[in-house]
RNA sequence: GGAGGGGUGGCAGAGUGGUUGAAUGCACUGGUCUUGAAAACCAGCGUGCCGAAAGGUACCGGGGGUUCGAAUCCCUCCCCCUCCGCCA
């Protein structure tokens, strides 16, 4: 969320903000939220003068006691009662303040960078550049379901059996490049960042902080003791230093992790679900670190190429995408999408999304650092991206790598 | 799953109803001393919120309650530890 403080000396900004999202709706909450923030503090201001009262009355009841005067203790006693209804009174009406202001604050997204360019919808996404040739093939190039069913690398049907649409069974070669893939991910990323096994499930309280609740929960499973199976390890990742403070020395803190991912994807229908172009559970190999304010543009970039290199050395023809703001996600302030070339299909696919969310998860997330040289400590900036995202990048190598006799040839780095 | 014990500042560890946001030690920061360092000594050293500031206010796992007053008593939830059981 957005700091009160921000949107107080400044909601003119905000609003544009809103306004370049395509939220303009919105732009009204903004004097809901500045209203209700000066209710908020005139009444925190009245109750802490009356608390002061009542904590030195109590400190005189503490003197009369002990030397014995338990008559005037009493009459101070009598006292303090209306002071603490109206205490009382001034806390429900903090509380009720309080829970309407983050009601109205979650509603407000993260304010896009100015780089990132106007626009509402797909077409005003930046193709910033592109990399490597699109395949031209002397026959019609299958689409990546045919080609692994033909080989035995995917079997959807009986993934559909035992657990539903969007679960395929991986068997034999397609097991194996999988995880020849993740192998090779991880090892890419190791030499920056630290290798983590994260838990697969969490709590409501993670899943809060990094913002898939209150506003993604259609997205996420649910099971039974109040667990969420993770939409994605940058939930574990970025969670990991939830609620505490790091010493300045200790950024950026680079993580990464392989894990399966679960997604509902209710609503998705029709072709582009197809195959493994949209599936409940897929894996993928996750970026985050957590930075210093002034270093978390540089490092997005650096996200960025690590993401391009792995499709470079899967020699995957790509597209680089900056998103525009009204297709940008609610917490972020930059995003870059990456998407490869599906021969099979004649798209562009999706395969990794990169981003800077600057201190908005972080003020959720309740993670500082304390500044080296004295001062608070400050919300440090939180950055993550996909490095990749598998099911995906199997289609595209599929696809794009197909010969004419049904056969495929992949590149050497995905011989295990 | 059963029985018991426990959650206090970066760490260790006092504190069982009254100026306790919290002793003490360690760690850390600054200073004195020293050619320099160590040692010793002195001082400082949690977080949020309100406030221009002075200052105030809240926080001793979370929430609620009793009381004029709660780290301290009660209820509840969470977490950790020990033993037993079960188990990859």
């Amino acid at each position: 969320m957005l700091s009160v403080g921000l949107i107080r000396e400044h909601p003119e900004l905000i609003q544009e903000s809103l306004i370049k999202r395509g939220a303009s709706e919105k732009v009204q909450m903004i004097d809901e939220i500045l209203r209700e923030d000066k209710r908020r503090r005139e009444a925190l201001t009245l109750q802490q003068t009356k608390q002061q009262d009542l904590n030195s009355e109590s400190r005189s009841i503490s003197t009369l006691m002990r030397a014995g005067k338990k008559e005037e203790a009493q009459t101070a006693i009598e006292r303090q009662k209306h002071l603490k209804s109206d205490i009382k009174d001034l806390a429900q009406e903090i509380t009720s303040s309080e829970n309407a202001l983050s009601e109205l604050l979650l509603a407000i997204p993260n304010i896009p960078h100015e780089s990132v360019p106007d626009g509402l919808t797909e077409a005003n996404n930046v193709i910033l550049h592109t990399h490597g040739e699109i395949p031209a093939f002397e026959f019609t190039p299958l689409p990546h379901w045919e080609i692994a069913t033909r080989h035995g690398m995917i079997d959807f049907e009986r993934g559909a059996k035992v657990a539903g649409a969007g679960f395929p069974f991986y068997m034999g070669i397609g097991a194996q490049l999988h995880r020849t893939l993740i192998q090779l991910f991880i090892d890419t990323a190791t030499p920056d960042y630290t290798e983590v096994r994260p838990p697969l499930f969490v709590n409501p309280a993670s899943a809060q902080g990094t913002g898939q609740l209150p506003d993604k929960e259609g997205q996420m499973y649910s099971v039974g003791d109040g667990f969420y199976p993770i939409p994605t390890a940058e939930v574990p990742l970025t969670n990991y230093y939830r609620d505490e403070i790091l010493a300045e020395s200790d950024l950026p803190v680079r993580l990464c992790a392989h894990s399966p991912c679960w997604r509902r994807e209710a609503g998705s229908y029709g072709a582009h679900v197809r195959g493994l172009n949209r599936l409940h559970q897929f894996d993928k190999v996750e970026i985050v670190q957590l930075t210093h304010p002034e270093h978390s543009y540089d490092v997005l970039e650096d996200m960025r190429r690590h993401a391009e290199h792995l499709l470079k050395i899967l020699e995957l023809p790509y597209r680089c995408l900056l998103m525009c703001a009204g297709e940008m996600g609610f917490n972020q302030t930059k995003q870059y999408d990456l998407e490869v070339w599906s021969a099979g299909q004649r798209r562009w696919l999706e395969v990794s999304s990169i981003s800077n969310f600057t201190d908005y998860q972080a003020r959720r997330l309740n993670l500082k650092f304390r500044p080296e040289h004295g001062g608070r400590p400050q919300l440090v900036h939180t950055l993550n991206g996909s490095a990749l995202a598998l099911p995906r990048i199997v289609a595209a190598l599929l696809e794009n790598n197909q010969k004419e006799d049904g056969s495929f040839e992949l590149p050497s780095v995905c011989s295990p």
